[in-house]
RNA sequence: GCCGUUGUAGCUCAGUGGUAGAGCACUUCCUUGGUAAGGAAGAGGUCGUGAGUUCAAUUCUCAUCAACGGCUCCA
C-alpha cells in the first residue's frame, strides 16, 4: 500500500540528551517497536497487543498463540533486536485512513490492533514503519534504530488484554534499552544493589520477621528484634499524637456483622471478606475487624457531645484483617493481617479544613523525622462517570473534595489528582513512596468522610442547642506498621537510627577473661537508660564478633579488654565509623542519651 | 483470582532414574586471641505435599500448596 512520508519523528538535535525524560521514553517506545519487530520475525503468526514505554524501559503485549515464550528465548530476542537496530532503520510516520488501516490489520489477522482501531477517529490515525515492521502508533519515535546500542529483555508476565480480567491474558515481554552499553551495565548493577535492600532479605538477615506456611500466607510473625523496632515506632508516634491532641483508644479484633452493615462496609465488601465467625449458641455472626472506624464511631456515640469538645481525635494501633487476593501478597507491603496507625477526627464542618491541614502538617513532620524525603502526594476523587459506585450525596462529595483540594493548595503541595481512585465513602489524599525496586506503595492517607457519621447517626449539640452532624477524617500516617517498616528498611538498608534500632549497642569482649567487666559495663548502661544491651562473650576472636555485629548493623560496638578494664573505659566502634574512640562509661552513656533523642 | 518461573539442611545454593552434597549457622573440643570470618570433630534433610509412570522417583507426568515476577484487585 502507498505510504506517505512525514517528518514527525523526534529531531536528531535532542538525541544526546539521555537525561531528558521525553527523549528517554521516546527511545524506549521505539525499542518496543523493535521488540515487536524481532518477535514477529522470530515467531511468525503471533498477534500484537500494545507496546508502550514505561518508567524503566518498555514492554509489548503479545499473543503467542500456543507457543510458550519463556526466559530461554530472551537471548535470541535480544540478539535479533540488536541485529535489526544495527541496520539503522528509519522510523517513518505515515498518515492513513481508518479504512486502509483496518484493511491492513484484517489482512494480517491482528485482532487486537483492529480493536484499538475501533476506538480511533478517522483522520487521526498514523502508522509507523520500521524496516518491514508496521505498527499502529501515534508516535513520536526516535529517527533511527541505530541509536539503540544496548538491549536487555528483563522479564515476562501475564497481562489481561486491555487490563480487563475478563479478557484473554497476553504475554507481556518487558525490556530496557540504552544508547550505550555502559548505561545498561550501570542499570543492571543498580538493580542488583536495590535487591540487596529488599526488606524481605534484610528482614531475615536482621532477624526481624518471618512468614510461615502453617501460620498462613500474608500473616507476618514478628521476631523479638522486629517487635522492638515496631514498638519504637509506635512509641514515637504515640508521643507525637498525644502532643497533637489525640486520645488513644482500643477495640477488639472481631465485631458483629450488624456493625459493618451499619457502617456500609458489609454491603460493599461482605462478599469478598473472610467468612463470618458464628457463635455456637446464639448463632450470631462476627467478622474479623477489617477497619477501625466503626468502632471509633461507637466510642464517639457512647456519650453526648458538645460542640465545645470538638474536634475529638481517637487514635488506635488497630490490627485489622482483610482478604487480599493470593497473587497480591508481597512481603510486608501487602499482607492479610496488619496494624494500622489509625485515627479518626470528629469535627464540626467549619473545622474541617483546619483539621485537615493539621494532619497534613503532622504527616510532613513525621516523615521528615524518619528520613522519608521523597514521597508523592495524590488526591483521589470519585469517578464522575460512575457515581453509583460511591455512597453519599453529591453535595457531601463536593464539600469533601473541595476541602482536600484547598488544603493541599494552601500548603503549596505538589499533588497529582486521580479520578476514580477515591474510597467508596469519600475522597482522599494519599502519601506514596517507592520501594527498593521502584514499586509505589501508599503509606499515609487522609480521607474525608461525611457518610459514616450519617450511618452511625453521630451528633453533637451546637451553640444553638440543636443537634448537628460531625464530619469525620480518617487518617493514618504510616498506613500500616508492616508496610511502613518494609519501606523504612529499604529506605535505610537496615541501618536504623539509634533511637529506632532494635539493638542500640553490644559489648564485645576481647577474650573470655573480660566477661565480668563486660557485664558490669552493660548493666551500668542498662540500669541508667532502661535498655537491654547484651554482651557477646562467645569463644570467638574479636574480629569475628565485630563482623557479626556489623552485619547486624548494630550502631555501637563497645569493646572491652585489658586496657579498658584497667582504665574503666570502653573502646567504641561505630557502625559507620571504624575509628574507635575511648569513652568512660559515663561519657558513653551521655553520648547514647543524645542519640536516643530525635 | 489469572499468566509465567521456582520449591533440596536454620540460611545461601550445588547435584542425580538406583533413597543426597558445599559454605555459613548450630553442638563439642582445642585455642584466650585487640577492630569484618582461628582450628578440629560432630549433629542436622521422607529433596514443599499428594497421586501416577517405572523393577526403582528427590530426579519423569499430573494435581495441590507456597514463594517470586507481573496483571486484575485493594475498606
Amino acid at each position: 500500500m502507498p505510504l506517505e512520508l512525514s517528518a514527525s519523528v523526534i529531531s536528531t538535535e535532542k538525541i544526546s540528551d539521555w537525561e531528558n525524560d521525553i527523549y528517554k521514553s521516546t527511545f524506549w517506545h521505539t525499542s518496543s517497536h523493535l521488540l515487536a519487530y524481532a518477535l514477529e520475525n522470530l515467531y511468525p503468526g503471533i498477534k500484537l497487543g500494545t507496546g508502550p514505554a514505561i518508567e524503566n524501559g518498555f514492554y509489548y503485549d503479545v499473543d503467542f498463540n500456543d507457543y510458550n515464550f519463556s526466559e530461554k528465548d530472551f537471548m535470541k530476542v535480544e540478539q535479533k533486536m540488536l541485529e535489526l537496530a544495527k541496520k539503522g532503520l528509519q522510523n517513518i510516520r505515515v498518515e492513513i485512513s481508518k479504512k486502509d488501516a483496518a484493511n491492513y490489520f484484517q489482512k494480517k489477522g491482528d485482532q487486537y490492533k483492529l480493536e484499538i482501531l475501533d476506538g480511533l477517529a478517522d483522520g487521526t490515525i498514523t502508522f509507523y514503519e520500521t524496516g518491514e515492521f508496521v505498527d499502529l502508533c501515534a508516535g513520536p519515535h526516535i529517527p533511527n534504530t541505530a541509536l539503540i546500542k544496548a538491549i536487555k529483555i528483563t522479564n515476562i508476565a501475564g497481562a489481561y488484554w486491555r487490563g480487563n480480567e475478563k479478557n484473554k491474558m497476553l504475554t507481556r515481554v518487558y525490556g530496557i534499552s540504552f544508547p550505550d552499553k555502559i548505561l545498561l551495565d550501570e542499570y543492571v548493577s543498580n538493580i542488583e544493589e536495590a535487591k540487596k535492600r529488599d526488606h524481605r532479605k534484610i528482614g531475615k538477615e536482621l532477624d526481624l520477621f518471618y512468614f510461615d506456611e502453617e501460620v498462613g500466607m500474608g500473616l507476618p510473625l514478628w521476631a523479638p528484634k522486629g517487635e522492638a523496632l515496631r514498638q519504637n515506632l509506635i512509641n514515637f508516634l504515640k508521643n507525637i499524637q498525644r502532643k497533637a491532641g489525640y486520645q488513644h483508644v482500643a477495640s477488639p479484633h472481631i465485631g458483629k456483622k450488624e456493625l459493618y452493615v451499619t457502617s456500609g462496609h458489609y454491603a460493599k465488601y461482605g462478599q469478598d471478606a473472610y467468612q463470618p465467625i458464628r457463635t455456637p449458641a446464639e448463632n450470631e455472626e462476627f467478622f474479623l475487624k477489617p477497619m477501625n472506624c466503626p468502632h471509633h464511631c461507637k466510642i464517639y456515640a457512647s456519650k453526648a457531645k458538645s460542640y465545645k469538645e470538638l474536634p475529638i481525635k481517637y487514635a488506635e494501633f488497630g490490627t485489622v484483617y482483610r482478604y487480599e487476593q493470593h497473587g497480591e501478597l508481597h512481603g510486608l507491603t501487602r499482607v492479610r493481617g496488619f496494624t494500622q496507625d489509625d485515627a479518626h477526627i470528629f469535627c464540626r464542618p467549619d473545622q474541617l479544613k483546619e483539621e485537615f491541614l493539621k494532619v497534613v502538617d503532622l504527616v510532613n513532620l513525621v516523615y521528615s523525622k524518619l528520613g522519608f524525603s521523597e514521597f508523592q502526594t495524590q488526591i483521589s476523587l470519585r469517578d464522575p462517570g460512575n457515581k453509583y459506585k460511591y455512597l453519599g450525596t453529591d453535595e457531601m462529595w463536593e464539600l469533601a473534595e473541595k476541602a482536600i483540594v484547598e488544603a493541599t493548595e494552601e500548603r503549596g503541595m505538589k499533588t497529582t489528582t486521580k479520578e476514580g481512585e477515591a474510597a467508596f465513602y469519600g475522597p482522599k489524599l494519599d502519601f506514596i513512596v517507592r520501594d527498593a525496586i521502584g514499586r509505589k506503595w501508599q503509606i499515609g492517607t487522609i480521607q474525608v468522610d461525611y457518610m459514616m457519621p450519617e450511618n452511625f447517626d453521630l451528633q453533637y449539640t451546637g451553640s444553638d442547642n440543636q443537634k448537628h452532624r460531625p464530619v469525620m477524617i480518617h487518617r493514618a500516617l504510616f498506613g500500616s506498621m508492616e508496610r511502613f517498616i518494609a519501606l523504612l528498611i529499604e529506605n535505610n538498608a537496615g541501618k536504623f537510627p539509634v533511637w529506632l534500632a532494635p539493638i542500640k549497642a553490644i559489648v564485645l569482649t576481647v577474650s573470655e577473661k573480660f566477661e565480668e567487666y563486660a557485664i558490669q559495663v552493660a548493666e551500668q548502661i542498662n540500669n541508667k537508660l532502661d535498655l537491654e544491651i547484651e554482651v557477646d562473650n562467645r569463644n570467638e576472636k574479636l574480629g569475628k564478633k565485630i563482623r557479626d555485629a556489623q552485619l547486624q548493623k548494630v550502631p555501637y560496638m563497645l569493646i572491652v579488654g585489658e586496657e579498658e578494664m584497667n582504665s574503666q573505659t570502653v573502646s567504641v566502634r561505630q557502625r559507620d565509623d571504624i575509628k574507635n574512640k575511648i569513652y568512660t562509661i559515663e561519657e558513653f552513656t551521655n553520648e547514647l542519651i543524645q542519640n536516643l533523642k530525635l
